[in-house]
RNA sequence: GGAGAUUUACCCAAGUGGUUGAAGGGGACGGUUUGCUAAACCGUUAGGGUUUCGUAAGGGGCCGCGAGGGUUCAAAUCCCUCAAUCUCCGCCA
């Protein structure tokens, strides 16, 4: 969401940053906002006259009352209902056009960096930098649920009785190798001067139309029945919305913070649950890691935190790439965006195992979350970013570890976590 | 889940229908006094959103007493819904 007096002001920017994203169709959203803030306005100074006016004759019905002329007051007081009447026209005109305005405005997209390359949708993504070789080994490399499978790591039929597709009970080495990945990350984000943090894992409906659209919750979330509650997809929902309405400090900027959480997604859309494999599934773990700074700063962090997530996946061997989101392909609300995706050596290309998101002040300007300094109150920016999700990290390390054997080397910095375990063997 | 109490500014807190344009403390800040500090005294300290006038400095208007509705000529004040906090009971890791 962007700031409505930028848009009156620079209409030209709006619309070339909408044609650059290639949604010619929302062109028209500008002109529309335009005339309906004017109009607004108007309405807005109408009400503020009426309002004003009923002030003063309520005070005068007082003072009329007090010394006994009441058939003086009753005049003046039909007066007022009268204008009660007016504004009662008036305030459903300036609630229309409010809503009218806000629609229009969720729908135009936030201004993106100059540096977004042009590019359609997602096949015109840019690749930024590879960090470490792809290895392409020699042996085949199983499909990755077969691997756990041959750790007794996995089980889905089991899952798919108690809870159907999409789930799946982790076993042994492996579901204790996936929650040494999100540990190891929580203190890797810790030594970054991350504060930890466990959020609440369902969050209320106000917050959740604050950090996403209403397309977006119904393709993710998950509601409660009978509650007033919803499932996150994210942590990034909760702790996002732990800022909500608040006003910080100054000094207290840069707020970072690392958080744990699992994350249910209905996965909806496009792609669709996966048969077999625990690539995209209804439920995962994820350590996550928010910034909200000064706008000025932005840019710095957005640099800073992907490549936390790139060190991250380089400290367990895993060979990453960033792929830089094309202007087409980045989300209304981000002003820029890249993903990290780890190198598959079965599959001989890279996947997605986290994203990076620069939001300038578009979330807070929806959420209300602003910093008091010297020279008053203004919108912080906000950024994303994830550390690790998992079993999604999981099958990268899994991949890029496994031996020619069947076994799979535990990276050195998981072993702590893994009671010491150095490597895993298939039973049989 | 049940019962009761509470929610006003940085903090405490007065305020049950009409100069509330929100009292009074505390704290903070500024000043006087002072060799310095403290004390005392004086002063300042209600924000936030938005709109309008003005080149600007600045001045108006509207909204704003947990949130949202309602009653009324008029709401911090009366009514309803919701949320949060505290106490007690119940239940539970």
């Amino acid at each position: 969401m962007i700031d409505i007096k930028f848009l009156r002001e620079n209409p030209d920017i709006v619309k070339e940053n909408i044609k650059k994203k290639f949604q010619d169709h929302k062109l028209v959203l500008v002109d529309e906002v335009i005339d309906l803030d004017k109009k607004n306005r108007e309405a807005m100074r109408h009400g503020d006259e009426l309002r004003n006016e009923r002030k003063t004759l309520s005070n005068e019905v007082g003072n009329l009352m007090k010394n006994g002329k009441k058939d003086e007051a009753e005049s003046i007081k039909a007066k007022v209902q009268e204008i009660n009447a007016e504004l009662e026209k008036n305030e459903a005109l300036e609630n229309q056009y409010a809503e009218e305005i806000k629609a229009r405005m969720m729908k135009i997209p936030n201004i993106m960096d100059a540096s977004v390359p042009i590019g359609k949708d997602d096949s015109e993504n840019v690749e930024n930098e590879k960090f470490g070789e792809p290895l392409v080994p020699t042996y085949e490399i199983p499909y990755h649920a077969d691997i756990i499978e041959s750790l007794s790591g996995l089980d889905k039929e089991s899952a798919g009785r108690t809870s159907g597709n999409g789930f799946y009970y982790l076993m042994g080495d492996v579901a204790r190798l996936h929650s040494a990945m999100i540990a190891y990350a929580r203190d890797f984000m810790i030594n970054k001067g991350f504060t930890y943090c466990v959020p609440p894992f369902m969050i209320r409906s106000d917050v959740v139309n604050g950090v996403m659209s209403f397309e977006e919750l119904e393709a993710m979330m998950y509601k409660i029945e009978g509650e007033d509650l919803y499932l996150i997809g994210t942590s990034e929902h909760s702790m996002i919305g732990k800022f909500k309405g608040q006003i910080v400090k100054e000094e207290e900027l840069p707020i970072c913070l690392t958080s744990y959480s699992p994350c249910f997604r209905k996965e909806v859309g496009s792609h669709g649950l996966e048969e077999r494999g625990l690539y995209r599934v209804h439920q995962f773990e994820k350590e996550e890691m928010i910034v909200i700074c000064k706008a000025e700063d932005a840019m710095d962090w957005y640099n800073k935190m992907w490549s936390y997530t790139v060190e991250f996946f380089r400290s367990l061997d895993v060979p990453v790439r960033t792929l830089e989101c094309c202007s087409g392909d980045l989300a209304d609300l981000k002003v820029k965006s890249c993903d990290v995706e780890a190198w598959s050596p079965r599959q001989q290309k890279y996947f997605e195992v986290g994203s990076c998101s620069t939001l300038g002040d578009a979330q807070a300007r929806r959420l209300s979350i602003r910093a008091k300094g010297e020279k008053g109150n203004y919108l912080v920016s906000t950024l994303n970013n994830t550390v690790v999700a998992s079993p999604r990290g999981l099958i990268a390390v899994l991949e890029n570890n496994y031996q020619e054997d069947g076994s799979v080397l535990i990276p050195e910095v998981l072993r702590p976590y893994m009671g010491g375990l150095e490597k895993m063997t298939p039973k049989k």
